[in-house]
This record gives structure tokens, C-alpha cells and sequence, in this order.
DNA sequence: CATAGAGTGGACCGGACGGTCAAGAAAGGT
DNA sequence: ACCTTTCTTGACCGTCCGGTCCACTCTATG
């Protein structure tokens, strides 16, 4: 029951946070949509920016599963890639049709926001989007191995130009409110690879 | 004396707003930073609405300029582009000299924002982004017909992809706090214009 | 110089906000 | 059965917020 709630409060808080920012939500949201009351929030988180760290720490922890799910090494690796793109995308339609508005990156849109936050919150999102980027590197790197990418390239640093060009894909689909734009992922992606 | 106050609060706040976002920005914090009270702000805002939609204004005229001055056509269309990106790097850094951490783009930042402000506001918003977009999508096209870039991409597709590539990198550069990621920005943009 | 209207000062408001508290209800170990 | 710890409740607080109001002061115009 106890972690129950504590994971209610959560996963509606990174509801209502989605499509949004952090700041535009209240406590009191959060605790209507909830069904709870501020006591509990607050035993369970001790400030705002607690929860919005926990919210963010829901949404790696989802983002995760899909990365496991997409990386998967039963198909190549440059395959693991289009395949992740492929649910990072659907992730976003989904969105949209429950929201009604298309969201940004759950993870990128809250990273900009809490990197404000100061220089602890800041750091623990670095962790987490190195951690992301680790995926797209071991992937290059394997691709590099069997000749599907130019083996001169730095893996991490390929890592880093798809992680970018998907955030910003993110950020314009939101702007546009329209999760096509991400369709032009692969073929992006692919060019950033500087395939053979 | 009067517009002068008026430029003065609106470039105040743009200056609050960057680096964090509208909604951690008061409007007393406005006032107080501009030397002006309540009453004159609201004399020429009707909202905060308003006065984001002017900050973002702001932002654009100040973008424009360096857009005219970068995309002249002393020099040939990727060399235009370069050239914007140095500038748009240089404002980045200089801009994280003034605040102490590195903002995201002026641009990209708030349109994440204000797209979920309502309908009109994410219009205002693509418009924007939609005339950026237009300088480069004009400088690919004549390098296409210079056969400076393959002639059978699209020119306003690979424009979207530029400016998505920019844009996630300036997110990453707020979130790692380190302007210097722009510093990929010339080869990673090369990479997705196919060159030939 | 009279007057109108733009611009400014600054007090004020209602409500929303993040956060606290004390007391009670469950849960759980012994 | 008992007590301790973990939750939950719901009222409450001080502050900050966006926004209003009205009296005042400039300044441009005729």
C-alpha cells in the first residue's frame, strides 16, 4: 500500500509533467489527480524538486525498458537503432493521442528544465543521458567491427550526434505538435553514421 | 522615454528568461530588474502572456539579424552556413560568460514552452521557426545548383533537419552546461546535407 | 497656457503556491 | 495483545504570484 502510493503519486506526476514542464504543475495537481493528500506527498518526497527528480527518474526507468527491448541483440546493430526509433516514435504518438498535444522528449524536455535546477540536479541528468548515449555507442561500435559504419569514427562521439539530432526532432515535433517528424529519424540518423 | 521603457522590459526579461524559462521568471522579478513597477508593465502588457510572446519576439529580431549578417552572399551557401553556426556558437558562450551556465536556444527553448500556451501561441511559434528555416533551405538550394550538395535531396527537408540537429545540440549543450558541444555543429550538419 | 492622453508610482487583492503540523489509522514485528 | 513505525488525513500558514486600480506626472499638441 505504502509503495503504492508513493508510485501513484509518481507516475501521475510524470502524467501531468508530460507535454508540459515541471513548473506549470502544482503540488496540489498532483495530489487531486492522485487522490491523495499534500501530507503524503510530502512524507514521501521531502520538496517539489524531489518529485520532479523522481519523475524524471520514472521516465529513465521507462525509456530504459524500451532501450533493453530495442537493443537486443538479436538483429544487427544498426537494425537495434532503427528499431528503437521505431518505439521512441510510437512513444510519442501514444502521447499525443492520450494528451491530445504533442510532447517532447520525456527525458530531454526535463533535463533542460531541471539543469537550472542547480548543479546536483544537473549532474544526475548528465548521468542519465550518458547512460542513454552508452546505447547508441556500443551499437557504432559493434557496426564498426563488422564494417557497416566507418570504422575512423569516435563511437561516442556518433553517439552523441544521433542522441542530439533525436532531441532536436523531439523538440520540433513538439513545437509542431506533430510526431511526424520523427519518421525522418532512421534515414537521419543513418546519415550521421557516415555508413559505407 | 516611453517605448524606451517598454524596450527596456521586455529586453530584462529576456535576459531573466534565458538560461531558465518564462515560467520561473516573475513578473516582479521583471519589474524589479527593469526599475519599474507593476503598473507600467501591465501598461504594456496586457498579460505575462504577452510579454513571453514579446520576449520571444525579441529573440527572433535579435536571431534575424545575425541570420541576415551570416547568410550574405559575399561568400558561397555552405560557407554561409558555417558562418551562422559561429555565430550562433559565440552567442552561446557568450551568453553562458553573462549567467554563469550555458541556455539553451533562445529560440527552441521557449518555443518548447509556449507550444503549450495554446493553439495561437505554437502558430506564432512555427512561423518562426518556419522563416528560420527558409535561410537554409534557400543556401541548400543553391548549393544544389552550384553541385555543391547531391541534387536530388529536398531542400526543405534538409532544412528541418539542420535546424533539429541545432537544436538538439544547443539542448544537450544547456544540459552538459557546455557550450563547446557546438562545436560538432560544422561537420555534423555537413554530414546531413549528403554533400557530394 | 490649457488640456488630453500616454506613462508611472505604488498600494492593494484574491487566490494559488510550496510546505508544515498534529493527531489518527494501519501495518508489522514481538 | 502490545507497542512502534509507517502512512494518511485535513486543516493550516506565510509567501509569492498575476493582475487591478487609481491618483499622479509628464509631454505633446493646439
Amino acid at each position: 500500500m505504502a509503495r503504492d502510493t508513493r508510485d501513484r503519486i509518481v507516475a501521475v506526476a510524470r502524467d501531468l509533467v508530460h507535454g508540459t514542464s515541471l513548473a506549470q504543475v502544482s503540488t496540489d495537481d498532483v495530489c487531486r489527480a492522485a487522490g491523495v493528500h499534500k501530507g503524503s506527498l510530502y512524507h514521501f518526497f521531502p520538496s517539489k524538486d524531489a518529485l520532479g527528480a523522481a519523475v524524471f527518474e520514472l521516465n529513465w526507468t521507462m525509456m530504459s525498458a524500451v532501450l533493453v527491448q530495442a537493443f537486443a541483440d538479436d538483429v544487427g546493430p544498426l537494425a537495434r537503432i532503427d528499431r528503437f526509433l521505431d518505439s521512441f516514435a510510437a512513444m510519442l504518438a501514444m502521447m499525443r493521442e492520450k494528451t491530445g498535444s504533442t510532447p517532447g522528449c520525456p527525458l530531454g524536455g526535463l533535463a533542460a528544465e531541471l539543469a537550472a535546477h542547480g548543479e546536483d540536479a544537473r549532474a544526475h541528468v548528465t548521468r542519465v543521458l550518458d547512460a542513454w548515449k552508452r546505447y547508441f555507442a556500443d551499437a557504432i561500435s559493434e557496426a564498426k567491427g563488422r564494417g557497416e559504419v566507418d570504422p575512423k569514427i569516435d563511437s561516442g562521439a556518433a553517439a552523441t550526434r544521433l542522441l542530439a539530432h533525436l532531441q532536436g526532432l523531439a523538440l520540433l515535433a513538439q513545437a509542431y505538435d506533430d510526431p511526424r517528424l520523427l519518421l525522418h529519424a532512421k534515414a537521419d540518423l543513418r546519415m550521421l553514421l557516415a555508413p559505407k
